[in-house]
DNA sequence: GTCTATACCTAGATAGAC
DNA sequence: GTCTATCTAGGTATAGAC
């Protein structure tokens, strides 16, 4: 009886974990948090509800970890072109458009983060997850006035109204656009409106 | 036995049901919908559980109920004021600003109309309530556009914008204003903002 | 380690006494 | 009509076989 795991022991667990949360974000971004029961997510992994223990201690860490790894890849997306180098307001332009495209690409799944009912758990992470919207959209504003390009506000605010504002956009049926060209129309509009609404000079 | 229930009899269970209805919005407000079990409701009403099913048929339609009487009063207030008479950005400025002192000053029911987590019913029914401000601001902003004081946009995803936008900035934290002083800043800070989304020329 | 079967808990809904 | 007590369903979590 080893009382260490082997490296190939240890890999294998850990790719059937990963193989469970990348079925169950799945589910998650088909059906919503409500309706992924530990029995559909188990099915949708090929495992039995019961094994789904064995990686993970309650439902409510699994549906955790789902939420923080989705959440994570969008952050950190919209981050790297918010944070580049450059005119503020052309970051602030850019990192829109990226956050548009991406929930347009990915519905299910950018409903679940934003706005899909979720257990109390997620609905903490969710709001850390807008936190870090805020906190990204923040600093742009920030250096927009410092360089001058927007107007003196509480940035702050604004920060946390361009999230809003984005999520409600395309979490509504407006994103109801369904071919490219109305996805173009709709991100440039959206786009032209975080602008705005950061108080940058209408092009 | 009597074929129909006499005047007396009517009055005194529509104040009943009445009387629930308050109540439960009450512990609604209090305690958001996760936690406002029939039992809990029940308690507050000061009646037992199985009585509510006198009234309601179901925990949901009590919960329907509760969410349409409060977000149809929070929509005729602020729908008063932005379909007012005069200037598109006045009424706009007047419409967020009523938007969030009535939101701050009852924080919980507020809360509970946007964002608390809430059964699929109830939420179905908050689609209905945020689609009715796009309605309204979305009249303001293209009587704005036709007045010229607001620049050529998409009138709905600007009114939706504002929707999210405001929601998001009177549920964050941000809404930590406690004081009076407090509270006006951050409503000025608001309202500004949203002139500013609709691109109204800045004052 | 994974499965099957099941225990258990929560909360909504109902039946029958008063 | 209202209350108490109970039933039920749905879904999480666990126990024990393999």
């Amino acid at each position: 009886m080893a009382y260490r795991k082997t490296p190939a022991e240890i890999q294998r667990l850990e790719a059937a974990r990963e193989h469970l949360v990348a079925c169950a974000t799945s589910v998650v971004a088909e059906v919503g948090w409500a309706q992924a029961s530990v029995t559909a997510v188990a099915d949708a992994a090929g495992i039995a509800a019961g094994s789904v223990y064995q990686h993970f201690p309650s439902k409510a860490a699994l549906a955790v970890e789902v939420f923080r790894r989705a959440a994570a890849r969008e952050v950190a997306v919209v981050g790297e072109v918010l944070r580049g180098d450059g005119d503020p307001v052309l970051r602030l332009r850019r990192g829109v458009e990226v956050f548009a495209r991406r929930a347009l690409e990915n519905r299910g799944l950018a409903h679940a983060l934003l706005a899909a009912p979720a257990d109390p758990k997620v609905a903490a992470e969710r709001i850390d997850y807008r936190r870090r919207y805020h906190t990204l959209f923040a600093e742009v504003v920030h250096e927009g006035m410092a360089a001058g390009v927007f107007p003196k506000q509480n940035g702050e605010l604004t920060a946390a109204a361009l999230t809003g504002a984005i999520g409600e956009v395309l979490v509504d049926p407006l994103g109801g656009a369904r071919d490219e060209t109305a996805t173009g129309d709709l991100i440039a509009e959206l786009t032209a409106m975080a602008l705005r609404c950061a108080g940058a000079p209408t092009a």
